[in-house]
DNA sequence: AATCTACATCGATATATGTCAATATAGAAA
DNA sequence: TTTCTATATTGACATATATCGATGTAGATT
């Protein structure tokens, strides 16, 4: 008596994933932004604002870390679209970009 | 006539964000495992599935990466908690494990 | 036991980036 | 104009990590 094999060679064919690798690069840059401990809490910091705007300087005081590296996470996120800055004065006031979070959220499904 | 000068020195005092560091440490390592796009392309694939799961061997195939950066990126994704394997025969099934992506969901406010 | 397939690990290399001290720049106050 | 405050940029360094070829390991088949 013969018996079939449990397996065979692999691999049935695979549906193509919908996200083309164009996309996928432009999505990890975004989730790459916020895979700093610093700039996450900068995030948390900024939202937990309720004018939901904080100066630039607040944050330096707040996270402990030297001013050119809060300015360099700052600028990081401004860039990817994360935050908004408007100058006031002597001071920049930095948003949350509610809609970039939430395009991010919409991404996991 | 003296004049109120529009600014004064800086900083009312700052709320303190939620986010604790040791947090901002964890949620920005499950971040950062998302800042690829070559594991964005898997979760993909492995989400285009009809059968929720997948086997390394295709994956391989599907990215035009070397079978040892699959590897690699599998790994990264099954520590963080992304991803599930289990061992059938002579290959191992990756699963996407959603609970995670619907933590990193909420805390995307 | 010997062999084959699928997957993991190792070692090496290149690149990216977080961090800070020092310095530059922009705008407000004097 | 000069000075001061807030922010940005530069240069340097250390660390992390994506990638691959070569090799190791586990399990199934013969």
């Amino acid at each position: 008596m013969t018996t079939l094999p449990l397996t065979t060679y692999c691999c049935p064919p695979l549906l193509a994933g919908n996200l083309t690798a164009a996309a996928a690069t432009d999505v990890a840059a975004l989730f790459r932004v916020l895979g700093e401990p610093a700039r996450l809490q900068l995030l948390s910091l900024i939202a937990a604002q309720p004018s939901e705007e904080v100066c630039a300087c607040e944050l330096v005081e707040a996270l402990g870390l030297s001013q050119p590296t809060v300015s360099h996470h700052l600028k990081v996120m401004y860039e990817a679209g994360l935050l908004t800055k408007e100058r006031r004065g002597n001071w920049i006031y930095y948003r949350i970009v509610r809609e970039r979070l939430a395009f991010l959220r919409q991404v996991l499904d």
